[in-house]
DNA sequence: CATCACGGTGAGAGCGCTCTCACCCTAATC
DNA sequence: GATTAGGGTGAGAGCGCTCTCACCGTGATG
């Protein structure tokens, strides 16, 4: 057991001394041992092992200004986030990607307007190398503080506040909302559905407008009659859902399919269609969104949904990230860019696919 | 619009000079002014504001010796943890209280035994002041691979390994899992029941052990029968509970009350109840553990559980903590300290509360 | 008037590391 | 044998900060 030094801890100082090469040598060979005769590295290494030696974080930061720590900001703007499964995926995604590049996740916990102000300045305080944010809500001020603090940041979902688009580019990773709404939409219309309904996400977060466009889009290849399209508003919740199925009916008791704009909201429809003795599909066709697994198996009947690859998407915010940080770990096998040539890291948009299962 | 320098961070150095003082003026300025002269105070604060300054993090760490950031060990031996809300609300109380003391929550997400290798290396890596983790199976080797690292932590749960208690005190944060049991219990045993079972947790984990104490105490105090009580294992999921009930109600069929281990065994045992025609209360009455509130509150009846304060757990964690740390921040207000007089900081046992509802 | 005490300030050392650059040694070339 | 090339190594500067300590001026004291 070979123990180190008494207290405190040693010094790359010490390791130079004891395999007696200089600290710029142990520092090379600490770091990869490139152009460093093979019998120094061995020597090198053997005092790093004996003494127990590990690289003081803040004085290699010092120099390096890079500190292999990145942060993940997650606001919450309602009580659910945690516990809410998206974000356990993403999370999980972000933290296997971050540990592969060896970096560090510090989480920033925003709990309200109040908050942006200690974000603002750890951001800006060059504690972390970038940030991964969710775009959550776009009346929010949380993108502004994040634009302000000039940390590269890459967003989870695509951005809508004013401006985002046009003048800065803000690199982001979202799944293609539209397309997968399209492709729902299409699915029920070669099951031969005419009156197709849609109940829709909220109206200030991107992933729902674009689910809407791909509904008008799906809506109008068919030319089904056209028109707007037959749109009930909800907010992503279960509750939600089954409100708007109900305003459905009433509105069009004719229908004889629903896209809903998640799982959540298709499986509060189910429940209320079951109620008012509507048969699903025979009778009403459903279509959801996400495919929380578990949730999407389990409803009655089992949901055919659009997959989006949740995990998969928040290691591709790291992945972007390194890029914008100009981390050289290739690890290229797949390459999901969205720009292929361009040098100025892009976002990426992540294919969907429609889970067939018993509700359409 | 004060636009700082154009490029670069501006330094102390810069700050000093704009000022007119020397770096160390402006230094004890921006800690705080201790022993500097108004007019200084105010000329130096104009020029951090003016240059838009902000101390270097690792320059500050590296002669300090302390980041101002925590890790939170979080081990998935299942696949919950993140979604489980008891973990939220730890989090979500660990996160307010560490922003209370401006430290940063840096997240350590362990996925496995390969793991252990790059939390050692982290813990080891002096880039953490502490470390916060929760016991959750004996049988695991993080705790002695936190150990090792010799980074003060302090333990959600009470630890149950071999030598825990014993060799080197471990300071945690835990509720008063045994009294909470008993006082569950001896509610049950005020309400005239006399063939009262238990649904126990896994067994190698403290939490459930304790509990498993605390309603043997109770049936001895009441002396019913003694005897040593009758107990059907569960592993703290709903369906083990409704298992676990389903064999006591074949080993004692004349059983009228059920202490669960935690809500969610209770929710089980509740639906195995009425699905054998046994009415809650009036046939079994039934106590739960934890109060998940919504979970607790929707049972069919409500469920009597024992409330924690998992919040205020998480928060009392991380005031542990800065107490070994030798933060001074004292929050006076509330003194749940075990050790009134000790000056080791020793263990916070947090007290529970019946929370009577409709199924006992 | 000389001395002391003391709060306020600045000079300078160093925290542990990386990185540039000069140097040295060996081997190839003239 | 002298020269050049080039890889391997060490000396030393410096990252931005804190902190000790010496110093300076002021007001109280002998």
């Amino acid at each position: 057991m070979p123990e180190p030094t008494p207290g405190a801890r040693p010094t790359l100082e010490a390791v130079a001394a004891r395999a007696g090469v200089s600290r710029a040598t142990a520092s090379r060979v600490v770091n990869g041992g490139a152009g460093v005769r093979r019998p120094l590295v061995e020597k090198v290494s053997r005092a790093v092992e004996e003494l127990g030696y590990v690289p003081n974080h803040a004085a290699r930061t010092l120099v390096t200004r890079r500190n292999g720590a990145i942060a993940v900001i997650i606001a919450e703007p309602e009580f659910r986030v945690f516990s809410d499964p998206f974000f356990e995926q993403q999370v999980r995604g972000i933290s296997r990607e971050l540990t592969a590049h060896d970096a560090q996740l510090v989480l920033l916990w925003v709990e309200g307007s109040g908050d942006y102000d200690r974000i603002a300045r750890y951001l800006g305080g060059g504690h972390v190398d970038g940030a991964l944010a969710f775009s959550l809500h776009n009346d929010d001020g949380l993108p502004a503080v994040i634009a302000r603090a000039k940390v590269p940041t890459v967003f989870g979902g695509r951005p809508g506040w004013p401006g985002a688009g046009a003048g800065q580019q803000v690199p982001y990773v979202d799944c293609d909302n539209r397309g997968g709404a399209r492709e729902a939409v299409r699915h029920l219309v070669s099951l031969g559905r005419t009156r197709i309904a849609h109940i829709a996400g909220p109206r200030d977060q991107t992933s729902a407008l674009d689910r809407i466009d791909g509904y008008r889009d799906a809506l109008l290849d068919a030319a089904t009659g056209g028109g707007p399209g037959l749109i009930a508003q909800g907010d992503f919740t279960v509750d939600s859902g089954a409100r708007a199925m109900a305003e459905l009916l009433e509105r069009a008791p004719d229908l004889d399919a629903v896209f809903a704009a998640n799982d959540l909201m298709a499986s509060g429809a189910l429940r209320v269609l079951r109620e008012r003795g509507r048969r699903v599909p025979q009778d009403v066709a459903v279509v959801g969104f996400d495919d929380m697994t578990p949730l999407a198996e389990s409803c009655d009947p089992p949901l055919t949904t659009v997959r989006q690859d949740i995990e998969g998407m928040g290691r591709l915010m790291v992945r972007l990230l390194m890029r914008v940080l100009g981390d050289g770990t290739g690890t290229g096998a797949d390459e999901n860019a969205d720009e292929p040539g361009a040098g100025a890291p892009g976002s990426v948009i992540t294919p969907t696919r429609l889970v067939r299962r018993a509700s359409a």
